[in-house]
DNA sequence: TGCCAAACGGAATCTGATTCCATATAGTAG
DNA sequence: CTACTATATGGAATCAGATTCCGTTTGGCA
């Protein structure tokens, strides 16, 4: 939940300013969830009982919401992986990590699509996102290249971003999502650098 | 170019119809490829020099436009197998195809994206694109496997989806991009279904 | 050459995002 | 406890861009 790059404000958010950002991240989650990605502001801002006003105040563009709820999501996903990472052997907890990492992504597919199309606004964000993500999948193949589980050649950002993209379309595909994984994981068990063409 | 599910219409075209949907084809391949998938429909009109009544006389919807131009784009692609196919061992053909599969995707990842986040517009069109391509790579995968190049248990619609979606982030990763199917196409050499976990 | 359905261009409309402003409130000083 | 003011708020006004309407033009045919 306490988020990587939180800004701080020169001057503290009043108390009410406070819980109604709260209330919009949530109303966002809602409705995001409800009505896909390109729901209308104005119905999260009715959702969070707030005006829209209130919600440009916090939220000066419509994708600063977005982002806000997917860093949220994001934050409870680091968090996942050091519990994981204390209760199982190595290659355990990277594959049960990132079965719930896809679940994640499939769940926010729509969200994460976005940030591919609109150009500009986004460019880098998710790359942002997959950063904070980043060493704590590190840690957890670190842990099993030490255990003599894999000796592949691709880094924790490359999985990061394979996962993502295999997980991109749509919920109906966990099974597609599962086998491509899988070949992931077997080709990393290879050195890949020399088999190619 | 001759479109797999080109409607027919009762009364066939006229001929500057005709002509203005080429055009309309041509400056939207322009303009998005300019201004991204979210260019203005005005923009679009005016680079194919007609009003914007005609652009949606032929395209109800914007995204009819964004979906003809991939269609094109398929249908080359297509094409592009078969002389492939022609040329080179099985495998070379494979290798040969999806790295032209890949950049195909790597133009449009802009396009391929709004397929993934316009929820109920697009649902199901991006499987139906690929649909398009599936026989063709399935043509190209059984050429390997009789030459006995290879034996995984992915299919090629899985292929086609897991290399779209490896694709998407962008025209910078294209090292990414190269090392993640290298991984993939190693993975496809064993027999994944039993080695995971 | 004349007819008329098909096609056209651009203005009008509609939808939804963003901004403005008059009012209300949290937090603080007296 | 009350007054004060910067911060925050709600809803109306504005703006941008997509879609529709309608009077005019044109291709194809008798």
């Amino acid at each position: 939940m306490t988020s990587r790059n939180e800004a701080v404000p020169q001057t503290p958010l009043r108390a009410d300013a406070r819980r109604n950002v709260e209330a919009l991240i949530e109303g966002a989650r809602t409705v995001f969830a409800r009505d896909g990605v390109d729901a209308h502001v104005k119905d999260i801002a009715l959702e969070a009982g707030v005006g829209v006003a209130t919600l440009y105040r916090h939220f000066p563009k419509r994708t600063d919401l977005v982002l806000a709820v997917l860093q949220h999501d994001v934050d409870e996903c680091v968090e996942t992986a050091q519990e994981l990472a204390a209760a199982h052997t190595p290659m355990d907890a990277l594959t049960l990590w990132l079965d719930r990492y896809c679940a994640f992504v499939l769940t926010k597919h729509g969200l994460a699509a976005a940030l591919q199309s609109g150009e500009a606004t986004f460019a880098g964000l998710g790359a942002q996102l997959l950063e904070q993500l980043e060493p704590t999948l590190d840690e957890l193949l670190q842990g099993a290249r030490v255990a003599g589980a894999m000796e592949g050649g691709a880094s924790a950002m490359d999985l990061l971003r394979a996962v993502a993209h295999l997980c991109t379309p749509g919920p109906s595909h966990i099974d597609y999502t599962r086998r491509m994984i899988t070949l992931l994981l077997t080709g990393l068990r290879q050195d890949p650098a020399t088999q190619r063409g």
